[in-house]
DNA sequence: TTATTATGGTTACATAAAGTTACCAGGTAA
DNA sequence: TTACCTGGTAACTTTATGTAACCATAATAA
């Protein structure tokens, strides 16, 4: 018996959707609770309202993000986490206690 | 009592770290065993030479990666995990548990 | 009335990061 | 001699991200 020779595409797969760079820090910024545009932009200064704009979309795209329209003047908009997200969410709570104790 | 309203340091690194491309899937080659360059290559082909080798560097500053070189012919390196990289490794199994599950 | 503010964007452009191809040194093998 | 293997590096192209200005709508301030 050998050792992996190859890598698995759902771990591929992840570490895709990680490896952008915010996502990380979104997700975390959403899991206390559910956050507008503007919340989540001023968590997270550096990041600009383009790009929070494109990872917001293709965060919903992959089923982590639901994006609510609240249709009030001015419009806002609600992201929160789906189940899917909440629990990668959770899965990224032992990164943190790593950074945690290693940073 | 509020909620959180600012991003611990510790947290942001963490998804600096990992934010940036192949950086997990690199851990995750190594978890398994200390790998050669072209090892890390033939498992990751979609992770170009020049882009390998500028992650190793940032790995190895970040103490996350230990770079040995063997003096043989021709000249081979071996990358293997500190203890801070295997327990970051470690801390993304669950990750990768999500990934099985969701993805 | 006429500005000003706030919302969640979008657009055009500049810079930084990643991908591509060719190349290098040193030794080995054919 | 020629070709090959190693772990890179250099120059260049393409993609991703950062920056600044702008938009429509409605509420509010002057």
């Amino acid at each position: 018996m050998e050792t992996e020779n190859k890598l698995c595409s759902k771990v591929e797969e992840c570490y895709h959707i990680l490896g952008k760079k915010w996502v990380g820090l979104v997700i975390h910024t959403l899991m206390e609770e559910p956050k507008r545009f503007s919340e989540i932009h001023a968590f997270i200064p550096d990041l600009s309202k383009r790009v929070l704009n494109e990872r917001m979309k293709e965060l919903e795209d992959n089923g982590i993000v639901l994006r609510n329209v609240i249709a009030d003047r001015p419009v806002r908009t609600e992201y929160s986490l789906t189940k899917k997200g909440t629990e990668l969410g959770r899965s990224l709570k032992a990164l943190e206690e790593w950074a945690d104790k290693w940073l």
